[in-house]
DNA sequence: CCCTATCGTGCAAACGTTTGCATAAGCGGT
DNA sequence: ACCGCTTATGCAAACGTTTGCACGATAGGG
C-alpha cells in the first residue's frame, strides 16, 4: 500500500541539512585511531601518508559517505572553487537571454569545461535593475570570478567592474576600450559569409535584420555591407530593421514590406529563432522561402536543421566557446589578461536558401 | 619572528582571487571604531545595534564594497544557502536533457524562485556514470538540497538518495513506491486532452510516439489510452513508438509507415521538438500537417507558436512549476515531505490539428 | 543617593578544515 | 652507544564569521 510513505530522517531547523548530527573529519579520525590533520592529509592525497593509512582512511570516509566540507575548506584554504555565470537581461525584454536556445546551449558548455576543470557552477540571471549588484557575488567571496553572457547594453556595467578589478570573462564582442576579457565568434566573418551566399544565390536586394546597438550584432552588419560592397551594391537602407534576438515579431516588419510592396530577395537575420519567424511571416504573406525570398539565420540551433525549410544559418563552435570562456577566467585569475579571443564560425548549407 | 602567521596576504595562488588584499569585517571594525561583533550584528541588521551606529557601519560597508564573506558566515552559522539544481542525462543520449527547450525554460524558472528566497542555485549535469557522485553535493556541505531535473532512468538512484535522506525535490511523475517528493504537471491529463481534441478533430486513427519507460510518458499514453477507450476505439498497436524527448529521428519512423503504406491520421507526440520533426518528415512524404495528418505536442516551447503550421500542444506552467519546486525542498528541508505535486495542464490549439 | 533594570557593546568561543612546525620512531653509519 | 636522517604522525594556529554571555553606562524608583 502506498501510505507506508516514507518519513523523512527528520530534521528540525530549517536549513540544517541533515537528521543526525553531520559526520565530520573529527569522526573519520576517532574511528581510525589517527589525529584530525592525518584524514585530511590522507584524504587530500598527501603523500606524507603511509599508504595502508590512507586506504583505510579513505575505505572509511567512503563507507560512512563522508566528503570533506567544501565551505570549511575553502575558508581556511583562502580559495574558491566556485565561478558565477550570469545571464544578463535586457531592461526591455526580461528573458530573452534565459530562453535563446543559444546562450542555454553555452550553459551546457560551460557546465561541462567547469566540470572538468573541478569548477563548480553557481548560476544567476540580472535583471537591469540589479546592475549594482552584479560583483556582489564576488565580493562575498561566493565564486572566483564571473563568466557573463548577455552582453547587450550592459558594457558600460561591465567595464565598471573591471576597473574594480573584478575577475571575469565576457562573451560577445570588444569594441574598442573594453576593459574585461571578450572570447566571442567572428561575427564579423560570419555575416560576410552568409550575405555571400545570399549573392552567390543570385540575391541582389538584401535586407538585414538585427540590433546594431548591440556589439555583436554590429560586427554581423560589418561583414554584411562588406560583402555587399565587394560586390558593388550599396547598403540597402529599406530592408534593414532592429530586432532582438528572441522571437521577435517579424511579423510587423513583413507587413511593412507588404504595405509598401517592396520585398527583398535575401535577409540576413541576426539568430535562428528570428529567422525561423521571419520565415513563418514570409510564407503567410505569399513569399515563400527559399522560392521568392532566401533567408540564412545565426546560431544554429539544434532544430534549424529539421524545420521546414530547413534553415541555413552560420554556427558557432559551442563546445570550444565554453572551453575558451574558462581559459580566460583562469587567465585573468592569475593575473593576466588575454586579448579577445576570436572562434571561427561557419556556414551551415540547408534549404531557405536553396535554389530551383 | 611575529611571521608565526601562516601566509602572508601577498596571494600569487590560482584561484585567491588576486589584487589588494580583501577587505573584511575586522577593517570595517577598525575604521568604524567599534568591535567586529557590533559590525557583525549591524550588517545583519540586529536591533541590538544603535541606529546611528548601524547606519554608520552600513555606509562604511557599502563604500568599500564589502559583502559579509558567505562561506565563513555559513560555516559558523551551519547552514548553506544555495540549492542545487541538477540535470540528470541519459545513458545513450548524452545532451538530451541539457538542450531541451523545455528543460532549460524550468531551470530559468527555478532562477528566478531561488533568488526570490535569496538561494543561491549551483547548476550540475550528470552523467549517468557519475550516479553515485550525486550526493557529494550535499554530503560536501555544499548544498542544502537537491533540486532534480531529468527523472528518466534515473528513479532508482533517486529512491536511494532518498533512503539516505538526502534532501531533495524532482521533477517528473510519482510512480508508486517512489519515496522522493515529486512535483509534475498533470501527464495524464494532458495526454487525455490532447487525444480526445484530435477525436473531435475528426481523427481516428490515431498514433502515440513516445519513450513510456519513461514515467512522465507513461501518464501521458495512460491519457491517450484513456480518451481511446472513451471514445469506443481500441489502442492503436501499429502506430507507437518509443522516441526520445530531444530531436530523435521521426524521419526512420515515417518511412516506417510510408513502407508499410499505413497512415494514422492523428498523431500525439511527446514533445514539441519531435512534433516538429514529425511534421518536417511527414511533409517530406506528401503527407501534409494538418491536411493529412494531424500532429499534438507536448511544452509547448517559445517557438512552437511560429512554425509553419503552428503547433497545438500541451502547455505546463513553467513559472509555477518552479516555485512548487523550491517550495518542495523548502518543506523537505524542514523535515515535512510534500506529497506529489501535480499542475494544470492546457491544451494550446494552434494550426497543426485545424481542420479545412 | 544607592539599587536595579535597560540598553548598547565587547570578549571570546565556536564552525570544520588545512598546514607549518614539532615530535617520535626507525635505521644506517661511525 | 651516539648521532643525524628519514618518514609518519600529531599539535595547534589560522581562515572570517556569528552569538552567548559579561560588562559599563544611563536612567528610573524608592
Amino acid at each position: 500500500m502506498p501510505s507506508s510513505r516514507d518519513r523523512p530522517a527528520d530534521d528540525r531547523s530549517p536549513r540544517s541539512a541533515g537528521g543526525p548530527a553531520r559526520i565530520q573529519m573529527a569522526d573519520i579520525a576517532r574511528m581510525a585511531g589517527v589525529s584530525i590533520a592525518t584524514v585530511s592529509r590522507a584524504l587530500s592525497g598527501s603523500p606524507l601518508i603511509q599508504v595502508a593509512t590512507r586506504e583505510r582512511i579513505e575505505d572509511l570516509a567512503r563507507s560512512l559517505n563522508y566528503t570533506v566540507n567544501a565551505g570549511a575548506a575553502s575558508l581556511r584554504r583562502r580559495d574558491v572553487s566556485t565561478v558565477g555565470v550570469v545571464i544578463l537581461e535586457d531592461q526591455e525584454r526580461p528573458m530573452q537571454a534565459a530562453s535563446d536556445p543559444f546562450v542555454m546551449g553555452l550553459v551546457g558548455s560551460l557546465a561541462d569545461a567547469l566540470a572538468e576543470k573541478g569548477l563548480d557552477m553557481l548560476l544567476a540571471r540580472y535583471q537591469a535593475d540589479r546592475r549594482t549588484q552584479l560583483a556582489t557575488l564576488v565580493d562575498s567571496g561566493r565564486v572566483a570570478g564571473l563568466i557573463v553572457m548577455g552582453q547587450w547594453s550592459w558594457h558600460d556595467s561591465l567595464n565598471d567592474l573591471a576597473r574594480r578589478g573584478v575577475p571575469m570573462a565576457v562573451w560577445g564582442a570588444a569594441p574598442p576600450g573594453t576593459l574585461y576579457p571578450v572570447v566571442g565568434s567572428d561575427n564579423e566573418r560570419g555575416g560576410f559569409l552568409a550575405t555571400q551566399h545570399l549573392l552567390q544565390q543570385g540575391c541582389r536586394r538584401l535586407g538585414f535584420l538585427g540590433d546594431r546597438q548591440h556589439p555583436e550584432v554590429a560586427l554581423r552588419h560589418a561583414g554584411f555591407l562588406r560583402a555587399l560592397s565587394e560586390a558593388g551594391l550599396p547598403e540597402p537602407l529599406a530592408w534593414q530593421h532592429p530586432i532582438a534576438f528572441e522571437a521577435p515579431d517579424t511579423r510587423s516588419i513583413v507587413a511593412q514590406w507588404a504595405t509598401a510592396g517592396d520585398w527583398p530577395d535575401g535577409v540576413f537575420v541576426c539568430s535562428d529563432l528570428a529567422a525561423l519567424t521571419l520565415m513563418r511571416a514570409l510564407a503567410d504573406q505569399g513569399m515563400p522561402v527559399p522560392q521568392r525570398v532566401k533567408v540564412v539565420g545565426y546560431d544554429d540551433i539544434p532544430l534549424a536543421a529539421h524545420t521546414q525549410p530547413s534553415l541555413t544559418t552560420v554556427s558557432q563552435p559551442v563546445a570550444e566557446a565554453g572551453r575558451a570562456l574558462v581559459h580566460a577566467l583562469n587567465e585573468r585569475l592569475d593575473g593576466r589578461f588575454l586579448g579577445p579571443v576570436v572562434l571561427a564560425t561557419e556556414l551551415q548549407l540547408r534549404e531557405s536558401t536553396a535554389n530551383g
